[in-house]
DNA sequence: GCTGGCGTTGACGCCCGGGGGAAGGTTTAC
DNA sequence: GTAAACCTTCCCCCGGGCGTCAACGCCAGC
C-alpha cells in the first residue's frame, strides 16, 4: 500500500504521514522506486495514533503505545510505559481543571463583589426615583 | 513619570507599556522631548490590567476595564461592560473545565480498562507458577 | 565634552505543535 | 501522452505577548 491509499484508509494526509516518519513515529519501507510502502500493520499504528490525537494526546505521547503495538502487543496499551502515560495525562488533566476552578473561583468573587457594589449603588440611587414615582 | 518609571512600579517592562500603547490600550501624552509621560491614574489602570491579566485575560478583554476607570467609575469593574466580560469568562472557564473532564473521562476508561486487560492477562500466567511454588 | 543611562521608532524572533502549500522533479496508470 | 500520484526540500502559519537588537536622540554628572 502506498501513502495516499494509508492516508484515505486512515482518514489523514499524505503529508501528516510523511510527518511521522520524520519523527520516526511511523517509519516506512520503501519500494524499489523510492515509493513509502505500507502494510495493514502500519494502518493499525496510525489508527492508534489517530485515536490518541482525539484524546488530546501530543504526538510524541502516542510513541509509547506505537512501539508497544509494534513490538507485538494485542493493544496499545498493553504496555507499562503506556500505562504511565495514561497516568500522567490523568494527573496533568485534573491539575490542569484544579487551576481552571481555582481561576473560575477567583473569577467569580470579583464578579459577585462587583455585581453587589453596583447592587449598593443603585439602590442609593433607585429608591428617591421610586419615591418620586409614587408621589 | 516616565516610561521606566511606571514600569518599575508596576512590574512590568517598558517594552510591555509600548506595546499596550501600540494596542490604544495605555496612551500616553508626550512631553516637549518627546518622552512618554505618565500620571498616578495612568499607573491604576497599568494595575489594572496587570491583575487581569493574572487572572488569565487577554489583553483586548482589559479594554473595557480600563475604559471604564478612564470614565471616572471607581473600579475598573464598575461598568456592565465590564461585568459582562466577566460573564463571558466564567462561561469560557466553565466549558473548558467540561470539556476536559469529557476527555478525563474517556482516559480514564480507556486505563481501567487496559489495567483490567493486563491484570486479567497476569491472573493467566501467574497462577501456575503459584502452584509450582506450593509443592 | 564625553560617557553612560534612559528614551525613541522599527523590525525581526520566538514559542508551540502539527502540519499546509508550493516548487521542481520522477514514476505510474489509463 | 498526459494526468495523477509520488518524491524531496523549503518556507509558512496560527496567536499572544512580548524579547531583542539596531540605530539614533536627549540629558545629567564629572
Amino acid at each position: 500500500m502506498r501513502i495516499g491509499e494509508l492516508a484515505e484508509r486512515a482518514g489523514t494526509t499524505t503529508r501528516a504521514l510523511r510527518y511521522y516518519e520524520q519523527l520516526g513515529l511511523l517509519p516506512a519501507r520503501r519500494a524499489g522506486n523510492g515509493y513509502r510502502a505500507y502494510d495493514e500493520g502500519d494502518l493499525r499504528l496510525l489508527r492508534e495514533i489517530r485515536m490518541l490525537q482525539d484524546f488530546g494526546f501530543g504526538l510524541e505521547e502516542t510513541r509509547p503505545f506505537v512501539e508497544c503495538l509494534r513490538a507485538g502487543h494485542p493493544e496499545g496499551d498493553s504496555c507499562p510505559a503506556s500505562l504511565e502515560v495514561y497516568r500522567r495525562k490523568l494527573a496533568e488533566l485534573d491539575e490542569c481543571v484544579a487551576r481552571l476552578q481555582d481561576v473560575r473561583a477567583r473569577v467569580a468573587g470579583q464578579f459577585e463583589r462587583a455585581r453587589k457594589a453596583r447592587d449598593e449603588l443603585a439602590a442609593t440611587e433607585l429608591p428617591p426615583l421610586c419615591e418620586l414615582v409614587k408621589e
